[in-house]
DNA sequence: ATGGGCTATGTTTGCGTAAACATCGCCTCG
DNA sequence: CGAGGCGATGTTTACGCAAACATAGCCCAT
């Protein structure tokens, strides 16, 4: 800076004041100095200036896998809305999903280059983990829809999603519906489950024994050819569309017809789902809203006019594919 | 700072030390200093850190989607690696697929708390970006297989992959293998486009015209027809899994059975892929590996003793499931 | 026993920037 | 025509930390 200070004849802070964009310089001063620093090739260092601004315009991301799209595209809500705010998105890793390991990965973005922390993950693995925050750093949670009273929680309706999806399949004249669950102790798997059941019972309908799976195709697979061997199961509701792709094979594999017979939904509609076969009926989550809003309600913290806590629920909306039709019964 | 060494009655050095690890403080001092840090609920300010030190630990990422498996995966990668060196990774976002977008990129990624950068694009696109940068923040490229003379570039073997999906192809007696490329302007695509019709000509086989998708299912479907109409067409290698997606079910639409009539592969070896109908044999790209060395190549320039330059290609692997059968001619 | 070397700790200094305050010249208005 | 004010620019300072150098106490070998 003292360098281009020096080529450009002006002071060290009208440097300053040009490569921050402030309004007081005189524009023949100002080209002086653009040109100047064009010509060294002059950047700010980041890290002078964070240390005076007491602020790094960077948002970190907490998350324990890119392996699901769930999580991949809220990371990508996150960083498009952060850019737009001209903030960075820094990732912090989590080894493993478990308490401690959530509690290791806040203390390391508590000293991380961050001025807010959004966690994708559920509230049960970040525990108390933001207590051992500097109190100047906010946090915000996706992916837990309660909770809300410690942090601002953003995540998907899950139970709205889940109702459609049966209502969808009663719709279409079943009797009842069969679930695949996600993991047992996921929230949000809990959600869609408890979801799928007072939704049943709200129609007065018989409440099928549950499946849990691990959200991967592969359990999908194993639990569709339990579900094909019983003649009762005309409609399958998945936890996701990965299980859901899963069954439609178990049912393939096992002469299941798809939709004539059995009537599969998932939950997510990932961009492949249009391209199973048959083309998957399912509950789109708009993930990049709630990346979004992570940023909105971090940000606003930061800026502090923002609320410390409350939960947003985002909307899905039920997408009709061919997996899906009328009960012929 | 100065609190804390105050509290524990010993100078703001020795507390810098102990926060830094350093071996030469006697234990009984270390206890009290971290116990008065512990009480303070001390940090150290990673700006103050980084300007002193010139470094900032951290890596940043450019990239223009996270909606592409191999982005994700790479990314995946290059999170783990620079975490285990102790390094965080920072996101910097690419508005659109142009010369002039990614050069942005590049001049802010020179405005960020980074030490070194990766580019996860094909080398056209980042042109002659990286000339517009800071001398002492270092670039790696990955998903390009050529410009190794101007940064270090890590890529998937592209060419291999797609002989071994030609070669497994042509084994089981298939007179020659049709093609569904990527798009045209694509490295990656032309790479494994030009391998495919380099291993048909090696063989003495005839090649039949190449159909260009957009890596998309919808597309892959949208050309799958088209080749269903073929009775000639009994082998199809797509240059990606998803648009194989595309392409079974096209086959199923028209009736044609996969493997029984046409044998499919795709390319990639997404986590759906064992479930696809019928699960795909393809082509494993080891992204974790990719990301890996992206990270070994930019931190080994940062610390001066790895090269500047140069290609690595990473190995992919035939993975042989159920969509691929010897030809019944 | 005494010098030399070694370790633990303290002191000084400066990294690059921007806020706060100081200065200087010009314009306006009575 | 001069006081007052305002906008443009310069000067000083501190942000929090760690490198470099300084000091002080100790042990060992001669």
């Amino acid at each position: 800076m003292a360098d281009v200070a020096r080529l450009a004849g002006v002071s060290a802070q009208t440097v300053s004041r040009v490569s921050n964009g402030e309004p007081n310089v005189v524009d023949t001063t100002r080209e002086t100095v653009l040109r100047a620093m064009a010509e060294l090739g002059y950047r700010p260092n980041s890290a002078a200036r964070a240390l005076k601004r007491g602020a790094f315009r960077a948002i970190g991301v907490i998350t324990f896998t890119l392996a699901t799209t769930g999580n991949v595209r809220t990371l990508e809500g996150i960083v498009a809305s952060a850019a737009a705010q001209d903030h960075a998105v820094t990732l912090i890793p989590v080894d493993a999903p478990t308490q401690d390991a959530v509690r290791g990965a806040f203390t390391r973005a508590g000293e991380l280059a961050v001025d807010a922390v959004i966690a994708i993950m559920e509230t049960h693995l970040v525990g108390d983990a933001p207590a051992f925050f500097p109190p100047g750093v906010k946090v915000v949670v996706a992916d837990s829809d309660d909770a809300g009273d410690r942090h601002p929680v953003v995540d998907t309706d899950q139970r709205a999603g889940a109702r459609a999806a049966v209502e969808h399949l009663l719709g279409l004249g079943h009797a009842t519906v069969h679930h695949v669950a996600g993991p047992e102790h996921s929230y949000a798997a809990q959600r869609r489950r408890d979801a799928w059941r007072a939704t049943l019972e709200a129609a007065g309908r018989p409440v099928p024994g549950v499946l849990h799976g691990d959200w991967s195709p592969e359990s999908g697979y194993a639990l569709g050819l339990r579900l094909a061997e019983d003649p009762s199961c005309t409609a399958v509701f998945a936890a996701n569309d990965q299980m859901a792709l899963g069954i439609l094979r178990a049912m393939h594999d096992r002469g299941r017809r798809v939709p004539d017979e059995v009537s599969v939904v998932g939950f997510d509609d990932v961009p492949e789902a249009a391209s199973f076969i048959p083309p998957l009926t399912t509950i789109r989550q708009d993930f990049e809203q709630i990346g979004a809003l992570c940023v909105e309600r971090v940000l606003g913290q930061v800026r502090g006019d923002g609320p410390a806590t409350g939960t947003t629920l985002v909307p899905t909306e039920l997408v009709v594919r061919e997996s899906t039709a009328p009960h012929r019964g």
